[in-house]
DNA sequence: ACAAAAGTGTTGTACTTACACCCATGA
DNA sequence: TCATGGGTGTAAGTACAACACTTTTGT
């Protein structure tokens, strides 16, 4: 055997930080938007972020986020809450030190203005679109991992129930077509959504309510499955 | 805002080391093969593992993932090769320190004998199989990256064309059926196939050529295209 | 009665599946 | 001639998209 590198020691240089950052949707006003906090700490100190931080010497990297998201936003999940995105590393991603990041991402229902703490100014629920359009600039490089987020929100509803989670109660069929709706940016025809998802059996459950409509026929109220699952087909999204 | 937590430095405690691990896959006698090196270094001397090594203080992830590929398998690549599975970093998963390794995957044709250099005594292709069934342990958590990465490759099988990027030279729609038969463990229908893939447009070129066939009549000779892309509708795998 | 939203019917097209069958070659 | 794999034909079944239409409520 030929050894033409020197052998690598990770200990002869200066050590990398390994960190998660947290894309948590929602939709609130017929928007898709996420959950963003103010930085109180330099770089980027009272630029909207992703919420996040660095990782500890004995903590599981699913475990750092949700710590992460408790501390800044008082969020509190379960295990398998989070989703793994990917990580990110390039070298000069953070101007203090090397730092890689583990992108982690979910969806929750509407939920109680978010409060801030840990490392956060304020927390604060911004329409995606905002960033998106370089209208509301992120700190590092957040702006793409919400991008890569976004793309796999959008692949996840075709292909998973995971639609339902952003119900936080019993919900209409076009409660959950709206949610198509404002995430794939695209309207779909009601009659056929409805079918589609009455006929994928282990995705709806009736509850036998019905909504006390403002207008129009009450419709019959739903809940989801208790766990996201795939669907043996996909709802199109083309 | 309150602060619960004490203020968290990354410098204040033990560095982290960030590596990489790499799943190639291939296809040769008929069954789905990785390339393996055995180790020689401990923890886990003499012990099959995947390829891979630190990343270095001012390398990219990806970089670092084609450079010990190439120095541990004499395999040269180019960027965007690669494709990211995920980041693995349970606290345990290195007795040395702690390491977080992002993993890649990725498919090659099948190659000559790869020759061992680096940290790996040799470096040879065996079969996914013998790893998932418990026949050949791996190095630290590597039969999980290896499921994880052969899932990944098997969804890719269904939405996009890269099938093809297992063939070497021009090839017979027959030899990319037997790609996603190995690969799902299945038998396709070989008329119905044939016409899914030549309607495909966009996936496969037909180069004139015809093989001189050993047996049965010759074979129209298709060359892949130049990058991988997304299909319109799956290849259906169940 | 009218507006509005829920939900069902209908029809054409496209795709899938199973399997029969023909084609072109080597032995 | 036969065996072998390449490739096409065909028909049933399924799914989907477009859109008309009926149902059930509030005003």
């Amino acid at each position: 055997m030929t050894t033409s590198e020197p052998a690598y020691d990770p200990h002869d240089f200066p050590p990398f930080a390994v960190a998660t950052d947290i894309v948590v949707f929602t939709i609130r006003a017929d928007r898709l938007q996420a959950l963003l906090v103010q930085r109180n700490e330099d770089p980027y100190r009272l630029a909207w972020a992703l919420p996040g931080g660095f990782v500890r010497p004995d903590e599981d990297l699913e475990q750092t986020a949700r710590r992460e998201l408790a501390e800044e936003t008082r969020i509190e999940t379960e295990p398998n809450f989070l989703t793994q995105l990917g990580a990110y590393g390039a070298p000069d991603r953070d101007p203090r030190m090397r730092v890689v990041s583990v992108a982690w991402w979910a969806v929750v229902p509407d939920l109680a203005e978010p409060e801030a703490g840990g490392d956060a100014l304020y927390a604060d629920i911004l329409p995606v679109d905002d960033v998106l359009s370089g209208r509301l600039p992120l700190a590092f490089d957040h702006a793409k991992i919400l991008s890569d987020a976004l793309e796999a929100l959008r692949s996840a509803l075709e292909e998973t129930t995971l639609a339902t989670t952003f119900q936080s109660g019993p919900f209409r069929i076009s409660d959950l077509r709206r949610v198509y709706e404002v995430v794939w940016g695209r309207e779909l025809d009601p009659g056929n959504f409805q079918r589609k998802v009455r006929q994928t059996s282990g995705w709806l459950a009736d509850t036998g309510e019905t909504t006390s409509s403002k207008a129009g026929r009450p419709a019959s109220l739903f809940t989801g499955p208790s766990k996201v699952t795939p669907l043996d087909r996909p709802v199109r999204r083309s």
